[in-house]
DNA sequence: ATATATACTATCCTTTAGGATACCTTAAAG
DNA sequence: CTTTAAGGTATCCTAAAGGATAGTATATAT
């Protein structure tokens, strides 16, 4: 992805958290603290595990979030924001607020 | 892209500005107020002409920026924020700002 | 014995984004 | 009469993102 070349701030940061799942991904960590795949799954309605999987690992190797996983039968991993994500939390609400606005604005 | 059943007001806003460009583009706009499509051009260093007239003309019917023809010879076109784009202007600071950040704190 | 639950992986395929390159128009400048 | 300039289009192609579906492991519950 070339992250490293990027000169401009905002391409930069887009190179991080774009694509299509990554900051509602991230929303939801922001929001309820922990979330478990299959939670964050029902979450995304339409995302494969597939996909989901692929975005947790990136988020992870860019050291965004924080993957624990209980050595335990069934399996469980809890996902949860890192420092560096939590440093998101503007962004994210900004996101969120925007959103918010337009869709009050322009109804239906 | 099913902009309008976006539930999700993170999800919704990403539907609007996601992509490799288009927050790129919002913020030379932000910075310079006006730009001419070769002036946006040589600040995407890498993007095709064909691209970004594919991400202004979207950007455009999403009615984030404004498209200003002048008749003259050679053309003139000047691209600007809308007052729905110039809503964005925290979002991009944002952007900014954590992208800033990050990289003071990852040299190299 | 079978079902259920979790957190995946594997394989294959489709869609979308984006890139390369060439070309168009018209007027003024050299 | 050739070049340059601006703001594109047209055609074709590649790469990346994402989707569909099936399968794995193992313990507990029924």
């Amino acid at each position: 992805m070339d992250k490293q070349h990027s000169q401009c701030p905002v391409e930069f940061t887009v190179n991080m958290v774009g694509g299509k799942y990554k900051l509602v991904i991230l929303y939801q960590l922001a929001i309820h603290g922990v979330r478990r795949f299959n939670e964050l799954r029902r979450e995304l309605s339409n995302i494969t595990p597939r996909t989901l999987t692929r975005q947790l690992r990136e988020l992870e190797s860019d050291g965004l979030i924080n993957r624990q996983v209980y050595s335990e039968i069934p399996p469980k991993v809890e996902y949860s924001l890192s420092e560096t994500g939590k440093s998101l939390y503007s962004l994210l609400l900004q996101f969120e607020k925007w959103g918010l606005n337009y869709m009050a604005n322009n109804p239906k």
